[in-house]
DNA sequence: TGAGTATTTAACATATCGGTTAAATAAGGA
DNA sequence: TCCTTATTTAACCGATATGTTAAATACTCA
């Protein structure tokens, strides 16, 4: 399971471009530093750092093969994230479907009455809370 | 498609826990700002500019209702996250893939071709790869 | 019009981020 | 040993992020 930092860590690492440029070419199989770092024409300092970054949301791991530290990637890293999306949009998708439920009742029936369910405030849309 | 700097910009979203708890509770419906900023202990001020930066990287739409903001999840917004995180691993599915190939040649050392394109489940283990 | 509620903007402090260069560390090989 | 290559750490800098409080704005209602 995921904890919320660990997920900050991985949102956080994913949001720079040259982390994700990092990851993609990562996806391709395993690389070196100085491998890694060619792309771009930040410093390699730079990128070391960027490497510790997705070192520490477990995007990656290191592996020592000489003077070389080869990066791996780490999809699980990757799964965690994915799942928060999904279950979010899961979620809201079940709304969704509530919502379609309601407006064919509010279609047929014509009458609804709401739950006891906070939402304070005006409440003149459909687009509330119709828990079916 | 989603550009590089909407990827960062949702990513960067996603990365704060309070942005994250609000977007779940935007799944379940959509609430007026005071609402979003009441299970929190940060200022009002604080949750408004959390809800500017859900805006600007179109997680989230405002709607105007009297004197209140009405938020609502603008879950394509999530998609382009999760499409980036998805064509990643499918990328390194495939490597995966590649791996079991190279494995199985390896074992057999020559006598037989492999194929076939096994799909491994997201946390596939399986972290060698064919060093050179 | 004026009071009251909801929300945003302004101004500010502070921490973190991503970059730099210079120096340190680690390992291989003449 | 000394030299070379690969990479990290240290020290620093400017930009950005997150929080605060106080003031401004937007709207409703009496």
């Amino acid at each position: 399971m995921m904890t919320e930092s660990q997920l900050d860590a991985t949102f956080a690492a994913l949001a720079d471009p040259t982390r994700r440029a990092i990851i993609a070419r990562l996806a391709e199989g395993p690389a070196p530093v100085g491998e890694l770092a060619a792309p771009f024409e930040i410093s390699l300092p730079a990128v070391s750092r960027h490497l510790k970054v997705l070192e520490g949301a477990g995007l990656i791991s290191r592996e020592k093969d000489a003077q070389w530290r080869r990066c791996h990637l780490q999809p699980q890293g990757l799964a965690g994230a994915a799942d928060w999306i999904e279950s979010t949009r899961r979620f809201w998708e079940e709304r969704l479907d509530n919502l379609a439920q309601f407006l064919r009742r509010q279609d047929s029936n014509g009458k609804e009455k709401a739950d006891g369910r906070s939402t304070r405030g005006r409440n003149g849309e459909p687009d509330g809370e119709p828990q079916g």
